[in-house]
DNA sequence: CTTCATTTAGTAATAATTACGATTTATCTT
DNA sequence: AAGATAAATCGTAATTATTACTAAATGAAG
């Protein structure tokens, strides 16, 4: 997924061609960690003053329904990262600082035997903790 | 862990032993499933009127520290259920309707290799869907 | 039964998110 | 290129979950 594609995706379901949402997916593209909506807003008015919270919520959820991003709830906040290859399904391990993230390539649920009568919708598979530049960062904020 | 030894623990702590707080754990207990904070207040307001906010979240965070109850976090909403047994680690399925519980044995971290430089300080594996009763219930609403 | 720290009710504050009417803008059509 | 139209945006208000505060009440220990 890049901003191109993600734009073109956009358009194919009909919805508008905008600066602004162009520059919100260029900024998941440059930062390709998760970052909450109010990291999104900061950014955001950088450039555009007066930007509303209304339309960055309204496009994250608009991007996700249209997986171009993907959402986590990590400590009381839905976080947003692009969406990272549509063709391969995998897990996170996730910096609860600056919410960088490795993948974890195997699915747990393979190894899961279904539960009789369950009707699964989903399953969610993160590790937390600190990338090695937020432990470290860490480490000497405490001295 | 039962509401006595749940008592028991508070005391241990030197924290009171009060009637709400034995109802509250007796609910938990009760009903072996995950709770919102509200479905928690609206059970103690059949029996405490005036109840408050306050003591229920309280309450409920003092618990969790505690390691009486344990939490996760779904849909937005914080939710607690009685700790199941302390010796044993594990995962749960959980309905997404009811809240009701079934156990992992199998724990994902076995499995997962361990990213260099990453500090790991917890991890979450849940599987969503809706329970035998709840995905009837489902169907037939639909009709 | 008195003292004292803890707990609670009532309410206010905070924080994240969603909603809404008026205005602006992108896209389509001509 | 200009006008029509539906979508997007702003500014702000409403909602929802959670946390915080103060005065009053209460359980526990001596």
């Amino acid at each position: 997924m890049n901003v191109q594609e993600a734009m073109d995706k956009l358009k194919q379901n009909g919805y508008k061609y905008t600066d602004k949402r162009k520059d919100m997916l260029q900024l998941f593209s440059d930062e390709s960690r998760y970052l909450a909506a109010k990291d999104v807003l900061e950014h955001m008015q950088d450039t555009y003053e007066g930007m509303s919270f209304d339309t960055i919520y309204r496009n994250l959820s608009l991007f996700t329904e249209l997986h171009i991003l993907e959402a986590t709830e990590l400590e009381g906040e839905k976080r947003f990262r692009f969406s990272c290859s549509t063709d391969h399904h995998h897990h996170h391990v996730i910096c609860l600082d600056c919410g960088k993230t490795k993948h974890i390539h195997h699915c747990p649920m393979n190894d899961t035997p279904g539960a009789p009568g369950f009707q699964v919708t989903g399953h969610k598979f993160e590790i937390y903790g600190y990338c090695e530049q937020c432990s470290m960062k860490k480490d000497s904020a405490v001295r």
